[in-house]
Order: C-alpha cells, then sequence, then structure tokens
DNA sequence: GGTTGACCTCAAGTTGACTTGAAGTGGCAG
DNA sequence: CTGCCACTTCAAGTCAACTTGAGGTCAACC
C-alpha cells in the first residue's frame, strides 16, 4: 500500500501541512505510519479530505464533520439523518439558486433602480421567507 | 414611512440584537433614526438582512458582502464582477448537489463497504477533483 | 562530514463573527 | 410618580479554525 509524506498530501488536497496536522490532532483524519519522524497517509486521506471540503463548503462544522464519517472515509449515520442532512442540502441548494438568480438579474437587468423591478423584487420576496425561516 | 425597533427586526430576521448592533457597528446594515435612545431601521433592512444571510451561506465573509451592495441594499458591483460571483455559486451548487447525491446513494445502497460501491467511487472521484481545485 | 530542506512538537497568536456583562437611559403602564 | 423593561454603550470574552514561531530531528545530496 502506497503511502503519502505530509508534503505531498497537502498538494494533492489543496490544504497546507498545518492544517492536515491539526486535522490529525483533532481526530479528522488519521497517519497510519511514521518514516522516522514524518507522518505517512494512506491514500484514501485524498477522499476524505475532499469530503471533508466539500462538508466545510456545506457548512458543516469540522465537528459535524466528524461525526459524519467514520474512521475508514464511508459515511457512518443511520440512514434517516443522512436523508435528513440531503434535504438541508436541498434546501441550502435552492437559496443558493435564488441568489445566484438575483445576482444574473441585476447584472444584466437594464432597470435603473433594482428596487423597483418586479423580477428582482420576487426574487427579494423568496430570500427574506426563506432567510427568516432558517434557526 | 414605518420603522422598526431592533426587537421586531430582530423577530423579523432571526437576527439576536447584538448581532443587528454589531452589523450596524461594521457598517453593514445602518439605522436611520433614534428614538431616545433606540435605533429605528427601515424596513428595507429586512431585505437586506435577508441577503445577508444568503451570502454568508454561500461562503462570503461580512466583509465581502458589504462590498457587494449599496446602501440601500442592491447589489452594487460591475457586471463583469456580478456574473464572476454567479459563476463561482454556480461551481458551488454543482459540489452541493455531488455532497447530496453521496449522501442519498449511502443511505441507500446496501453495498457493505462504499469504498468499493462503483458508483461511490465515482461521486468522490469528482470530489476530489473538485476539491483540489479550488484555491 | 556538513549543510540543506522538509519534516517534527508545543505553545502562543490571529481572525472573523459574534456574545456577554456591567452600568446606564428613557418611554410607557399603572 | 414609580417601576419596569427593552433598549443603550463600551470593553472584554469566546469559539472555531487555523497559522506562526522557536527550537529540534533526520535523511540525503555535495
Amino acid at each position: 500500500m502506497k503511502l503519502l509524506d505530509i508534503g505531498i498530501l497537502s498538494e494533492l488536497s489543496g490544504a497546507p501541512p498545518s492544517t492536515l496536522r491539526y486535522y490529525e490532532e483533532i481526530g479528522l483524519i488519521q497517519s497510519v505510519a511514521r518514516n522516522g519522524l514524518r507522518r505517512q497517509f494512506d491514500t484514501l486521506v485524498v477522499t476524505q479530505l475532499a469530503l471533508i471540503s466539500m462538508g466545510k463548503m456545506a457548512g458543516f462544522s469540522l465537528a459535524d464533520i466528524k461525526g459524519m464519517f467514520a474512521k475508514d472515509g464511508t459515511p457512518q449515520l443511520p440512514r434517516a439523518e443522512l436523508h435528513l442532512r440531503a434535504d438541508a442540502l436541498d434546501e441550502q441548494i435552492r437559496d443558493l439558486t435564488r441568489l445566484r438568480d438575483a445576482l444574473r438579474h441585476v447584472a444584466d437587468c437594464p432597470a435603473e433602480t433594482h428596487m423597483e423591478c418586479p423580477k428582482f423584487k420576487r426574487l427579494m420576496e423568496f430570500a427574506s421567507r426563506s432567510a427568516g425561516a432558517r434557526k
């Protein structure tokens, strides 16, 4: 099994070594051996880091993320919980889509004052509703 | 023009008064008057707060968000910049969609070990690629 | 064999986004 | 007029997620 030096893992994942050490310290990833002082990582950690990166993007804390995946990097949650997370993501995807649409609309709409453009107003109404709805 | 007390605005937006004061302090929102000591907010701030909430969800810092909107709450950026932001959101929406699909797949897939399921592997490949690609 | 350079540890510092606490103010209900 | 209570200011505290710095190790190239 091929093992990775922290520098290599850093390049593959885009995260600086200090971050990878920090992640190991908090138990988010693990090194499987040492070569002298140097940590050696399994290649599967690359996948784990990709999942971590996506999880962060989705707004989860590192603690949340730690709870979602087992040591082998596979998600380890009851089915119902997984579906709840997925539902939350759907919600978030919808919101981001609205924000994107609002931005694109404003970029292209020739109206002088957007607050009076009916299309923009409609987009903003959705925004208020969903923002208020969230905890 | 109807004005809102900070407590009312807090209820409407879901953000605690301390947060609203903080946002005013950093210039993200503005109160238009005082009733005695009490800040009075324009109702349009509700919309602004909704935009702020969406912006945060999209991973923008408060400083970024402050730069994106003029005092009246309408986006105030050159068209090209707006489209760039929208493109970034598209990218992020795609990633979140993949994360969601991965979660749903794992919830429903009967395979013993997901790391060997071809569908899961494919999802993870995308994940690695896009995670590595980002800054 | 010496010096580089990538790694190591551990403690402390930083940043962003708030929150908390102490001490005070002011409008309105009774 | 007396309380009450939601507001006010300002400084300091908190938390997550890292980053930085000092001082040390080790394998490898010249």
